[in-house]
DNA sequence: TATGAATGAGGATTCATTCAT
DNA sequence: AATGAATGAATCCTCATTCAT
């Protein structure tokens, strides 16, 4: 049961170590003992902060959420509207902050916990549909609504795979390939479109 | 005499429960007991039969690589070289055998343990080489192979983001959309090329 | 439960491989599959000859003590009255098929476990003053018989703690130093004797 | 705030009832449950405080081996060089701490797996020449290097197999008698050094 | 007689969680 | 607020033993 007078700061440490033992040891191994000890702090402390194993992992989950939707604001505030909107919400999901070795192995571990964790699906279902609704948003000024959607989705399903390759020590795809096969295949579908248009035009 | 041949049909029994309790519980929650019961057998024989837990999942995890494999081999042989050849290992990734949701799930599952556990990173390291090279040697008939190898790459990364999200239950990503999309993806890329020639050639 | 038809082959068989396992792994990792194993034969197989692993422990330690008897019955019956004997049933106690690296270690493993299991105690207590009393008999047509229960108390000690440390493999005790080590107790109690006497004498 | 320094007192609590389980059940039979037990903890904490059952193991004997030497090392400081020193190393091993039922039955089941467990190994070997050298150096001051080697040797056998029949609850040696025994030995072979002496004299 | 499949109990170990200090 | 001692449940694994064939 989280105290009253509970620090954000323990929690904020709690989490950054939760992150770091993901990513060394998978959610698996990931013991209550082994974030305090990473955390330096006693093991006991990490149930009386988070009450819960599962309330500390759902906070960690959340924490990288909100990390990625922080990035999506920040692509939809400082750029305008159209085309340079769109690639900046795709390059938000490569940000530094979400591209780092610990960021991507964690995010493919809580994915895999999804489907069996109520209080995961919850906050997943939520990123998954804000970034399609922020690409969707920023795509129908360049195409109808319908092609808007497609695309989105398409370039949402690309993301994904980019990050579960990155995601893979072995699968030698880095950040920056990752980036241009997501912009390349915005290209790709734009061009689709010109060509539909010019056949119409034809 | 005992029954002979115990020792096969008891593997392939085990693997089989094993997948049905990654599904329905998540690999951290697969436990030999849980896997020795939904296969109707005392929990000391799973770790008879396997040695240990270990060899059991890297067993389960082969059997579903080994059955990939085998639709990409169905593809390659009966297929002309060629385009048709390029679609028909797409679609031995979105084979029935494949797009079950035991499967498909089983699959996220390992992912995330790959990077943790050496005995499944060997056997991932052939799967991914595996489709890479497939679809590489059969786009190389139709475009350069600079050429064939980025496409090839980027439909690889494209099947992981399909697979990745038609695991998640909430994905709402059917087998069909998930191939259709696929195809698309291809679809794209190769306008794109006769798109680079126009130009070239203008 | 032994069997009607039960071959005293088997018996031997699984008793031999029974003193090699001990020898090889230790009593404690001692199990009735290893022994199988190294019979050759099937794991049910020694249950069903012996009904128990108690029982075959039993047998086996049985043996051992037999073994070790009929050295003394040779010993006794081969010599004459008096020294020779008493040198002779030294002897036996060093004799190939006592010092054997099997043998000694094996019955070390046991006599760790007498003061534990019952069914050894029994057999034990008789090994024990089988030795003293051979010893006895045969020292008393040298000495007087208190003399000789205090020489036959020493020998016995003396023999047990030979044993004790040719066993370990690091005691650096060969058999021929051992027996030449009882012997010469042998002969120091001898002297001590001859030189009472002569004290008295003078 | 807990107790502090509660590990130093667990251990010794611990290696404590690991001593009274082994005389109790034996070294087969001596679980960490049952340890725990006798020791008034939760099986649990066994493990946390010894990391494994090994090390457990490991430091009860090397605590028998420790109080042996505190014995010895007593014995060395409080006496006269020569044969007085060489007496109260006899004595040493015969002391009340070195005597008393649990002690010398546990010894006699760790000497059963000092073949078979290394860890045991190591210690076994440091506290065999130790009781070697420390009578080799008393004896030297008596008699030629040589011999004193000799004597000590006997010595050391004699005193492993006092202590081994000592070890068997039907043994029917007092410790007294031991020790007497030893000093027995230590007698004659002074008297046989003498009869030497003298037989070369005349 | 022999096999080896199968069971189920038992043991070591790990871990989330609680609690006295 | 913080510690780390303590618990007890859960899990993996081993093994003696049984039993159908």
């Amino acid at each position: 049961m989280p105290k009253k007078g509970m620090e954000a700061i323990r929690q904020q440490q709690l989490i950054e170590a939760t992150l770091q033992v993901i990513h060394d040891q998978g959610l698996q191994a990931t013991t209550l003992g082994r974030v305090g000890q990473r955390a330096g702090i006693s093991p006991g402390l990490v149930s009386h902060y988070f009450g819960d194993k599962g309330h500390l992992l759902a906070a960690t989950y959340l924490y990288l959420v909100r990390s990625l939707e922080q990035e999506y604001r920040k692509a939809r505030h400082g750029t305008a509207a159209g085309l340079p909107r769109v690639r900046a919400i795709i390059d938000a999901n490569f940000a530094a902050s979400q591209s780092d070795e610990v960021t991507v192995s964690s995010w493919l571990s809580f994915y895999a916990q999804v489907n069996h964790v109520p209080a995961l699906a919850r906050i997943q279902r939520v990123v998954t549909r804000r970034l399609g609704s922020n690409l969707t948003h920023a795509l129908s000024t360049l195409m109808p609504r319908d092609h808007a959607l497609h695309v989105a989705e398409g370039l949402g399903v690309m993301i994904d795979g980019l990050w579960l390759r990155a995601s893979l020590r072995t699968g030698g795809l880095d950040v920056d390939a990752a980036r241009a096969m997501a912009h390349d295949y915005l290209d790709s579908q734009l061009q689709m479109l010109t060509g539909d248009r010019y056949d119409q035009s034809a």
